[in-house]
DNA sequence: AATGAATGAGACTTCATTCAT
DNA sequence: CATGAATGAAGTCTCATTCAT
């Protein structure tokens, strides 16, 4: 008798079990990004982590072998998360290039991904000498395709725009160095600078650059 | 004539001594914006930097009474070198406002400021969560008027060039966000992005938000 | 039969691992009152106290967050063993006063309360300004009848004897001189000095002040 | 000129500076006690007491080799304080035992001797075992004979009473007792407990000790 | 005599990782 | 799968002592 009712839930526990995998490994990514947006990359311990992801210890040793590993790991999700957001909007978006290049530069402003904690991650990343090659890497791994689509987008909106003194990867960089840039300053300065702020910013510039292609924003009163 | 002044014991004394101690500390600051830079902020520890300037650990301790200290003055020695240099370039530049904006604008790509050393080290105080706060406090007690001095400038370009759609606030804010992010591109893509891709990517940005203050760079073939 | 009580898996499972939190705690407060007795307090490290016990340096913080926990535990280890030791032989004393007292005056020279290791644990604690007031803390909160009885006890004493001139307070304070004054003898010149001397010193002062209910000892010659 | 000048301070110079190297010897022994009675004999270092002293830390080095000289300089101090100060009210007493007797208990509770900060320090040493055996030996040194002379004077008092039931040596040994006791007691509850109480305890035991010799103070309502 | 910067051993504490249960 | 006690290396900081001035 004992056998079976031993054996009913091993059966059946064998799924939830294999899927319990996964969703350990998102709590505890999760909790990853919440301690080392609270407390930095230095501040964020095994501890910290599963003290919020409300787990053991050792458990974390069990999904991710090292705690360089998980951060890693964190690493990776952020920047999947990032790559489907934009793809995703890319996809939705009308088929002119600028509808594209919209989507695109809109993407690095959704909610999603641009929140303070997960910007707080991004930026623990960067800040750190060790990670920083981890960093390329799994970009170049995840997501080697956006920088040069959005290079192609302008090209074709030049062409198009008779822009002929614009040069495309100019404007791609500096969409890039807006994007990190507004991202520091929402960071740094909460209460002063909104996600609106950044989205004007870059309409602004698009509108200046491609004067033909996008309408300059109207700038609320602050 | 040199033996009279070399016999006022005291003041020979007295100023070596006294001298000393600032060159320790200036010793100590330089260590750690090596150790940052190359180890991050995670990464450097007392050893690091006491093995950098060839100190003994205790003498950190002496003259500065804490790491976080340490940390503290090291990230004021920045803001006071950068300070410094854009007050430098300001005044030394012509009157008329574009001139003073770009002034301002070149500081920051000045090498003694901009190079990947100290970047490492600006960014890894944006990254830690635990020294923002006190990375705002230093910058609004060294630099409070950096960003409203840029602000002025471009009122009074625009007022001048009858920049009608164009707001101040925002294209100073559009600078900062530039600096930042072309200062992140630098520092993680050295080989790709240089110093004279991010000001030729400034003055593209002022050329064509100010046509009749800015020139258009030429871009040389990367 | 055994096994059926063995087979109550959890109930097994569970208490060594709790007890055994509790032993490690008595074991670093036993390492802990070693040490002190040894090399006093100055003299104290978690590398001693750990070396004694036979465990990893780690663990102390693992069990008392930090040394000076440790040794506020260990102060109030010994406080309520004496406690402890008072409270059972005034239980199991003579209804009369003069017993009761005797019960009381006798638990502070108790093989286990008394003897040098444990009194150079206390007498540490008295030599440091820092850990008086929380000696006189963990009393208060422990002890805080002991003082009480003895002059109430004294005054029934008193009153039973028509001892008119004495003032209970003034014999119970002595009491109190008498005891610590006796340990701190013991401590200094132990082989001068035994706990025999310290009882019989007692009960002399106790035969010529209350000479009608306590009889003068008969002291051996030294 | 300058010779002169310079040769006629070495001249004057030469007495004050052997003077002032017991001026300053005492002077750091002062500090020495201040520090620990603040701070206990863990929490003196050489820069609290030099700190209280006025004077740098090399100097203490040149007057008392190491930290360890000086805390047995500063114990040596306080027993030869001590040694004068019974020694002198007993040459000063009347020549009857009983006189003589209190003399040597009286300099137990003179202010200059029985004060907290000194008690603080006393009971320091005490409750460091490696000061300890420190302490044996120096006050064997310095002050080898008042506990046989309390007992010989003791033994003439019981001769001259006819105290026949009473043992010299124990009535020496419970005064000894009851100066540290109350000595303790004065430092662990400075509010409840003072000098004329102490001194009042001592008198009712001799009173009810040797009642023919001593009287018995009036106990004053606290 | 006197100063105080410099040294470095050693203290406390933290924390990633392991492993018995 | 999961727990959490245990380990010990490594970090920060303190402080007695030295020594050039």
């Amino acid at each position: 008798m004992t056998n079976v009712t031993d054996n009913a839930p091993k059966a059946k526990v064998k799924r939830p079990r294999t899927e319990s995998k996964e969703v350990r490994r998102r709590q505890l990514i999760d909790a990853t990004i919440k301690s080392i947006s609270k407390h930095g990359i230095s501040g964020t311990t095994m501890t910290t982590v599963t003290g919020i992801a409300g787990l053991s210890i050792g458990l974390v040793n069990f999904h991710f072998k090292t705690k360089d590993i998980l951060f890693e790991e964190t690493l990776r999700f952020l920047a999947e998360e990032h790559r489907d957001q934009w793809k995703k909007s890319y996809d939705k978006a009308d088929l002119t290039p600028e509808a594209k290049l919209l989507a695109i530069v809109d993407a690095h402003y959704h909610p999603k991904i641009f929140n303070r904690k997960k910007l707080a991650v991004w930026f623990a990343f960067y800040g750190e000498a060790t990670y920083r090659a981890k960093y390329r890497d799994i970009m170049h791994e995840i997501d080697p395709e956006r920088w040069d689509l959005s290079k192609e987008l302008c090209r074709r909106i030049i062409a198009d725009g008779g822009y002929e003194y614009t040069d495309a990867e100019v404007v791609a960089d500096t969409l890039e160095s807006l994007y990190d840039g507004s991202w520091l300053n929402i960071l740094m300065y909460p209460g002063e600078f909104s996600r609106d702020d950044a989205k004007a910013q870059i309409r602004t510039y698009l509108a200046s650059t491609f004067p033909k292609h996008f309408e300059r924003p109207v700038i609320s009163e602050g």
